[in-house]
DNA sequence: AATTTTACCGACCAACTGGTCGGTGGGTTT
DNA sequence: AAACCCACCGACCAGTTGGTCGGTAAAATT
């Protein structure tokens, strides 16, 4: 594979699991038996770095795992619901999970470093423009009722998205995932369209 | 105020404001103009100076603002409404929000630090515990359906907090908080006890 | 008054940081 | 075959890091 490649997956994963002002470059070159020529050759510095990985793999694993599943036609909140269900299960084995890859590195950088912040915000906004655009599908397409807020509602399941990641990684992932879960759909039921049970 | 105290205090602020591994203590000896001489007559280490501040300041703080204040014997989801309210208030007006805080720093400590992390991991287990006991004491009281799960509500509960905190610090906070707030009351609907609207 | 303790100073250290730069060897152009 | 480009090497640099240590002046203890 292409070392500018290679440099890129491990730096994001070194990045993710260290704080990205916790990983020096030579760590990652380490981990690749590259020299610092290497890395300089194909890029300007760490930050430059850093954006390049945003840009080409967490922009793209956002919209794989995030974005296009709800983009169907389908209940809006049932595509949610198995969204949030699959990005929460790769949670659990502790694979990298982007949805909260943001999280934490938005946590990392607020304050401190405002260009690369700007990037991590826009992936944030164009989840929230597509949660707030599925919620409003569903409304029109009778599945919700139409006198919630479809931007509250994207607001509160981001929050809880990102807060329940963070709390996974705390202590039993498995465990909180299901209760949570449980109450992810405790709250849809209170949004859905109330159909009368005959 | 005693040295001892003001170095704890600053370097909090700073630990916050920048992260630990990003926060040098020289930086925080500049800010209180004191000389490495008196940091380390009262700290072993730093990792020792932010156990004890942990355990000073944060835990304190964690206890007066998301803790005692759901104690009492009035309805629980009323008293936690109100206690999140004025959490996220403080946190509109950027001053130190506890929960946030430690939130913030488990984010940065996971995987990094057990023993820091520990000390974080008890303090988010006290919160837990005393949500859970809110959540019950709910139940018996009348105002909360018996059929909830106490531990996945507060499981819910602690996500949305620590995830509309990072949330709420990328972007216009206080809109964010109203409709945080408002879908909350609507989540905490679906879980009160239903009394038929005559 | 003599001694010990407390609180603090600041020069110093080895390790590490991001970044620079002169090189080198293989492949492609001319 | 000469000239050039590309991808990479690794010694080096200045600045910063957490931490050490010998010293000192004032306060507390004897």
């Amino acid at each position: 594979m292409a070392t500018m490649q290679r440099l890129q997956i491990t730096g994001l994963e070194l990045f993710y699991k260290n704080g990205y002002y916790n990983t020096s470059i030579d760590d990652i070159l380490k981990e690749l038996s590259l020299s610092k020529g290497a890395f300089y050759h194909h890029f300007d510095s760490k930050e430059d770095f850093f954006i390049q990985i945003i840009q080409n793999l967490i922009v793209r694993k956002m919209y794989a795992m995030l974005i296009e599943p709800i983009e169907g036609h389908e209940n809006s909140l049932d595509l949610i619901t198995n969204c949030f269900e699959n990005a929460l299960e790769t949670a659990v084995h502790n694979e990298l999970d982007f949805g909260f890859v943001l999280g934490n590195f938005i946590s990392e950088f607020n304050g401190k470093n405002p260009e690369i912040m700007k990037h991590l915000s826009d992936i944030l906004k164009i989840w929230e423009v597509n949660l707030v655009s599925a919620i409003q599908r569903g409304k029109f397409n009778g599945y919700i009722d139409r006198h919630v807020d479809s931007e509250g509602v994207a607001v509160f399941l981001m929050s809880s998205y990102l807060g329940i990641r963070t709390f996974m990684v705390e202590n039993a992932p498995s465990a909180r995932k299901y209760r949570f879960m449980s109450q992810l759909r405790q709250y849809f039921k209170s949004i859905q369209v109330k159909t009368p049970t005959v």
